[in-house]
RNA sequence: GGUGGGAUACCCAAGUGGCCAACGGGGGCAGACUGUAAAUCUGCUGGCUUUCGCCUUCGGAGGUUCGAAUCCUCCUCCCACCA
């Protein structure tokens, strides 16, 4: 029993420090039907959920399983001084508005995944913006420069002679202390953040709470385009809230090599089934595009339902397969006689007349399904199909 | 605080008076080929009432000049060495 609790925590995992602790709360739990914490923090800067936070969430759901309350840490505090890992710019603090605003939000995300009644949601301004500046000097106290800068990209931006700003020292030392506030049993988060995970142990050994914090690292999730880390910014992110179409059809866009990855991080299936997927593609039994397809169905159902992810496909197939028009399509009504290119902007398949011009030159463009040859085409009073490229499409109605 | 160096388009990086909307690479977009995959080849990659036209862009503000990303002045920020 503790065994199988501890093999499905352990799936997926990049590291875990002090595995033994977590198998005494899990042994804890099972025998005496103890709780423990386990806790994570989200900045609330993007008040949407992708695919990335779910490999954590998902894990968390697997804690809750078996005794774990979720501490849901929203970093409201701390998002005023952004965390450095990574690249660094500065960030403009947060409203409190918008990160309430941010958080009621996450939660209706959130609540896919997690259990409500085994989370706890909490803001980390609560107990840093009492710390003060003299828990603060206290709190620095604790941990040396050397060590800071033996933190990974602290120290190939030291020698790089890249700045280091004083607040980004703080960082991990305010995330680690919202574990010595919480007394939390087990962290988790992505591998980017070993090192502030692990400022959550030292801290609760300084501030001697009487325990110190396992630590669960999950790899992190690569965007659509397989390099970068999957985040809004970057734009090669698949939301949770987005409609069973276009998440069907961004599952379907990424590289076969990433889809491996994914099924790793993101699918329910057991590693068995997806290593039999993976050997059935080596040897040519089994399409590639057909196992991208089983993925893209299984997320779509996870976040709408088995209908839904049903009829995704469909208008996959039909739109790239059969080469049919969408059935839906965004429609837009403008006042004719008019420019191609400009109602290619109005319609928003093009940011510009410019690039809209670049694109029919290219041969991108189409009218209902016919190739655009004349770029300075106007387009008299009906309606027509407008589509740019492979995905885009529009509905245009002309006066 | 002193001395020297630097800021160019999404990123890196050429350009040191006109041929510069600005070389090259990356990235991105599009076309061919496909499975909306990868690889490859090709084109494009500031904006505009439509382009052998106009407008805005080379950290910011002024100035010199027929003409400046390029020269001068001041400012802001960054980096290095010294303290």
């Amino acid at each position: 029993m503790i065994q199988e609790a501890l093999a499905e925590i352990k799936r997926g995992t990049a590291e875990i420090i002090d595995e033994e602790r977590i198998e005494e709360l899990l042994q804890a739990y099972f025998n005496e039907g103890k709780n423990y914490y386990v806790k994570a923090g989200f900045d609330p800067t993007a008040p949407d959920l992708h695919l990335g936070h779910t490999v954590l969430l998902q894990k968390l759901a697997t804690f809750q399983k078996y005794g774990g309350i979720v501490q849901f840490i929203i970093g409201d505090f701390t998002a005023m001084i952004g965390d450095p890992t990574g690249k660094s710019e500065t960030r403009k603090k947060l409203d409190r508005e918008t990160v309430l605003k941010n958080a009621t939000s996450y939660k209706e995300q959130v609540f896919k995944v997690l259990d409500p009644a085994k989370t706890e949601v909490v803001f980390n301004s609560k107990w840093l913006d009492a710390l003060g500046a003299s828990g603060l000097v206290e709190l620095t106290t604790l941990f040396s420069v050397a060590r800071m800068l033996e933190r990974d990209d602290f120290e190939k931006r030291f020698k790089a002679n890249k700045p280091i700003a004083i607040s980004e020292f703080i960082y991990p030392l305010l995330q680690g202390y919202d574990s010595v506030y919480l007394k939390s049993d087990i962290e988790i988060g992505g591998t980017d953040q070993k090192f502030n995970l692990l400022m959550g142990r030292h801290l609760q050994r300084s501030y001697g709470i009487g325990k110190e914090q396992a630590v669960l690292m999950m790899p992190i999730l690569e965007g659509l385009d397989g390099v970068q880390k999957m985040s809004k910014s970057l734009g090669n992110y698949i939301g949770v809230t987005e409609d069973p179409n276009t998440m069907f059809a961004k599952v379907m866009s990424i590289s076969d090599e990433l889809m491996w990855r994914y099924y790793e991080l993101l699918s329910a299936k057991s590693l068995d089934e997806i290593a039999a997927l993976k050997e059935g593609v080596a040897k040519g039994e089994v399409h590639p595009k057909f196992a991208k397809e089983l993925l893209a169905m299984e997320i779509v159902a996870r976040y709408h339902n088995d209908e839904a992810a049903k009829r995704a496909k469909e208008e996959f197939d039909k739109v790239h397969k059969k080469n049919e028009l969408p059935s839906d399509m965004p429609q837009i009504t403008l006042q004719g006689p008019i420019w191609i290119a400009k109602a290619l902007v109005e319609a928003g398949l093009e940011p510009s007349t410019s690039q809209a011009r670049r694109d029919i030159q290219a041969g991108a463009v189409r009218i209902n399904q016919q190739k655009v040859q004349d770029k300075d085409l106007q387009l008299q009073s009906g309606e027509y199909v407008a589509q740019v490229g492979k995905r885009k499409f529009a509905k245009l109605k002309v006066l």
